[in-house]
RNA sequence: GUCCCGUUCGUCUAUCGGUUAGGACGCCAGGUUUUCAACCUGGAAAGAGGGGUUCGAUUCCCCUACGGGAUGCCA
């Protein structure tokens, strides 16, 4: 057990990056990377049905956009087909598996009756112990000869020791009458080419893993350590289905929540390191183990999400934020920034960044700052307004349109609020609000305070709160 | 039907036989310069139910209920 860590992530290709898919992937990830391990990356496409590349593609995007990079080159399974037989018939060879010529018909006949009687529906074929002379002239399926007495005991780092009746286990079909591997096999025979030595993986596995230590077994290889994890669940407490919003990584790319806030919200879904909920990378690595993992399937909770990727936003490096929003308006096909604005945004980010939770947040609130000159404010908005608050709206208009937002204005305000504890904002900026409301700029007391500079802000305030 | 797994505030979780059962998100109230946001203070909020074991159970065992999964020539 000195030997280096190797975990993977085994998506199949029938569609996008599911969510749940991404934390399995980023567990993996963790693991591998927090041990100085590998990390690979094998696309499960034997059903040649549903496999397409397009879903390779995606499931790749999804895995890049959340920085969970792999080690080697992307394996494909059914690429391996071949490789899988040879397994399967070399068991064949050994007498540790055996060709059974049952019919789906007979097969589906046995398992009504036994169903009807009460008793256990896996299939024992007659043909495991036949003498290769009756073997009739037809099509066959490769079984393995499972054992009949016995425990198997699935040793998971999760789930605990969870022991399984070997008559539980049926003789399980290996290859398939026209020749082709079944997952199952498919899964054994990759993990131990591959050299993984740590299946972290969903945890409606865990009785298969009982099936293909079978394998493991006849084969004389080495069984992995298991990992099986709860799968994530909606809202509601049902499976992830669409109803509950967002499934795929990608709808989280395209909401906007930045890659860092969306690993660490996912490692902490279903697994803890005490109290700690929000961490770094480096935290993440040092500190995920399978021991932290809980048995339990978790909700996914958009609101934990947001708070998190909110408190990612604002450490952030104001450099690397600036860029991955500028991706992430490629990403969502929204017209590139110009420079001026670029830098307007630049300038602007240190304080904009305490007061988001995801990149279109941030955009909004510095819609202010980004809206081109002047400013489109609407007359008939201001009709709504009282009085006094439409008075001022209209004194500030020609100011507000032509104003700019610069680093001296926002130190200015930044300073202003340690200061000047005396004046009331709040009545001005509401009324500009609901004036600029739906218009291209919705300034609040921090853009006034720009616009007019910190003294002309505070002298027409306190003029209005009298 | 059979087998396997799970069950602490609304949610994510801490606890590894003895705690006023802790934290976080969310929520409510108040505050911060009557906006938005951010921030601060306070508050409500949990061991599914029933049996054991034990001086003592959220923690260990059993049963029930509920939820999930597996039982394919799907992956």
């Amino acid at each position: 057990m000195t030997g280096q860590v190797v975990t993977r992530f085994a998506p199949s290709p029938t569609g996008f990056l599911h969510i749940g898919g991404a934390r399995t992937a980023l567990f993996n990830w963790l693991y591998a990377r927090g041990r100085g391990g590998k990390f690979l990356l094998r696309i499960e496409d034997t059903d040649r049905e549903r496999s397409t590349p397009e879903a390779t593609t995606a499931i790749l995007d999804g895995l890049s956009w959340l920085g969970l990079d792999h080690d080697g080159d992307v394996a494909s399974q059914f690429e391996a087909a071949s490789r899988h037989a040879e397994v399967a018939l070399q068991l064949l060879s050994e007498g540790k598996a055996y060709k059974c010529f049952a019919t789906q018909d007979e097969i589906a006949t046995f398992r009504e009756e036994a169903r009807a009687a009460g008793k256990s529906t896996l299939y024992q074929s007659p043909w495991r112990d036949a003498a290769p002379e009756s073997h009739p002239d037809a099509p066959y399926v490769v079984r393995i000869k499972a054992p009949r007495d016995g425990n198997t005991v699935i040793r998971d780092q999760v789930q605990g020791d969870v022991t399984i009746r070997n008559d539980q286990l049926d003789d399980m079909v290996l290859l398939r009458s026209d020749g082709t591997p079944v997952y199952m096999l498919a899964v054994v025979v990759d993990d131990h080419d591959m050299g993984v030595t740590h299946v972290i993986r969903g945890d409606d596995h865990l009785n298969n893993a009982a099936r293909q230590m079978m394998i493991y077994e006849a084969m004389g290889w080495d069984v992995p350590v298991w990992a099986h994890i709860p799968l994530i669940h909606g809202q509601d407490g049902k499976k992830m289905s669409k109803r509950h919003g967002a499934t795929g990584a990608h709808e989280y790319q395209a909401l906007g929540y930045p890659a860092a806030g969306m690993r660490n919200y996912l490692a902490r879904l279903g697994w803890s390191h005490g109290d700690d909920e929000f961490f770094s990378d480096a935290q993440a690595k040092e500190w995920f183990d399978l021991d932290g993992i809980g048995k339990s399937p978790a909700r996914f909770d958009t609101k934990k999400l947001e708070n998190i990727c909110g408190q990612h936003i604002a450490v952030s490096d104001d450099a690397a934020l600036l860029q991955e929003i500028i991706e992430f308006r490629a990403a969502a096909g929204l017209p590139p920034l110009t420079d001026a604005q670029t830098v307007l945004l630049r300038e602007a980010m240190y304080c904009l960044k305490d007061r988001a939770k995801t990149f279109p947040d941030l955009l909004e609130k510095a819609q202010f700052a980004l809206a081109s000159r002047p400013l489109d404010v609407e007359e008939k908005a201001s009709k709504n307004l009282d009085p006094v608050s439409r008075g001022i709206l209209k004194e500030l208009t020609p100011q507000l349109q032509n104003a700019s937002w610069t680093r001296e204005g926002l130190e200015a305000v930044t300073s202003s609020f340690s200061e000047a504890k005396e004046i009331k904002f709040g009545k001005m900026a509401g009324p500009l609000r609901a004036a600029l409301a739906g218009r291209a700029a919705t300034p609040s007391v921090f853009d006034m305070m720009l616009v007019l500079g910190r003294e002309e802000t505070l002298a027409r305030l306190s003029d209005v709160a009298e």
